[in-house]
DNA sequence: CTGATAACGTGATGCCGGTCACACGCAGTT
DNA sequence: AACTGCGTGTGACCGGCATCACGTTATCAG
């Protein structure tokens, strides 16, 4: 087994763990053996692009491990990140189903072991089980439904705190965090990041950070930030 | 054949004009007979509520005749609406699929045909017709793509300006008028409607119109909107 | 025709937040 | 240690646009 940019490669679909809950899980095993004949497992170092907005699709791309960034971006350079795609999710899903170009840009911020299947293979397997094909679009109206929250937090929140606060609520509630009085989280990326995440600047980012610890509802430990008053948070979250 | 609200009911889907292009279209025959079947063919009058957000979803709703108001809102009732549905799209589809409530609320702005089917039928009729079940993807991957574009004109068009004049840009390019020197578009909508589009507010709105009119850039002949000078309009909507 | 109601037009005001500018701390490198 | 790059903190400025307020047209029922 090789293991380029320090991965463990996994070889199989079948005896993957994250499989029963994931995309390709409850499928049959005729299912995931005939997807294990058209999957070519590759290795991507930190920072490469797996596709970029406008090129039309080559196929798909079922991140195994690593962190993918999912953004788009305007003709001046202005970057709107969309998403940290995690292990588990399938990339360039809907541009490979309908045949137009990608709609954003996928670039690895981790080394990253990823599952590719051509866009002529990906089609054929789809149109040979059935099965696959409904866990298809139930993952894309996964994909939907996370667009129309980003839509209507960046068309309804006006308020850049209001973005930030819930930007910060959504990540303490996804490292099992959510329940505790004083959840903690690993703040992984930088102002900017954070700023193309919620469509404002850096120094805004830093200016309600500041705000924040000077009100007392966060605090930071190095790199951890730690949720202080969740209530007062949550109230900048749904208020101004 | 009754026509309630004056709407003339369209009574099969077999023998429906529009199906070449749309949805359901080249579907076997049989798979046609079979959502015969399971759909009921309604009418609504001007206004009426097909489905709020929040709802868990109680089927799919395919826009037979009128026009349908797609939008989202928050709390304090500030409202953002994502696009006006036209006959032969599919409304309610990503909810349905994936169990998980209603994304946005639909509301007829004409009086309206629809058929409605059933959540548990409809997922039975994909289950067993799986060459509706890649159409449905297909489906999901258009509505997928439109939200992105939506996200993008949100998080990264940042003036007023800029997104009115892709809205009209957009509006021209429906009604084959895009190719011609001064398209005609009607506006059939409040300038409340389209602050409401863009995520502005009803003043900037007119302001904007009053702007683009001094500079002779549209010009109004009643409720039709005449575009004078297509570059400026577009010089509008890349850059400043 | 006429009053009512909705839509439109337009000024005044204020604030959020983008942008510019610069200073500071903190790696890693040579 | 000095240099370099990158991320962060902070002040100053100011422009776009939301909001309020009010006047002026449309639209339509009766």
């Amino acid at each position: 087994m090789i293991s380029p940019y320090g991965l463990d490669i996994i070889e199989s679909c079948l005896t993957c763990k994250m499989r029963v809950d994931r995309i390709f899980c409850d499928l049959p095993t005729s299912a995931l053996q005939s997807f294990e004949t058209i999957k070519y497992a590759t290795a991507y170092p930190k920072g490469a692009v797996l596709f970029v907005e406008g090129q039309s699709p080559r196929g798909i791309f079922v991140l195994c491990k690593g962190r993918v960034k999912l953004s788009i971006c305007a003709t001046d350079g202005k970057t709107l990140i969309l998403k940290i795609a995690e292990p588990g999710e399938v990339l360039g899903l809907s541009a490979t189903v309908s045949g137009k170009p990608y709609e954003l840009t996928a670039e690895t911020v981790d080394p990253c072991q990823v599952n590719f299947v051509k866009r002529e293979d990906f089609l054929r397997f789809l149109k040979e089980h059935s099965d696959a094909c409904f866990k298809v679009a139930e993952q894309l109206s996964e994909k939907y439904n996370n667009a129309c929250h980003e839509v209507r937090s960046l068309g309804l929140s006006h308020s850049a705190g209001e973005k930030l606060a819930k930007l910060l609520l959504e990540w303490s509630s996804k490292n099992g965090e959510a329940a505790k009085q004083e959840p903690r989280l690993k703040l992984a990326l930088t102002h900017e990041e954070i700023a193309q995440m919620i469509g404002t600047s850096r120094e805004t980012v830093t200016r309600l950070f500041a705000d924040m610890k000077k009100r007392q509802i966060v605090q930071a430990k190095g790199s951890t930030l730690v949720i202080r008053n969740k209530a007062a948070l949550k109230l900048m979250a749904t208020n101004n």
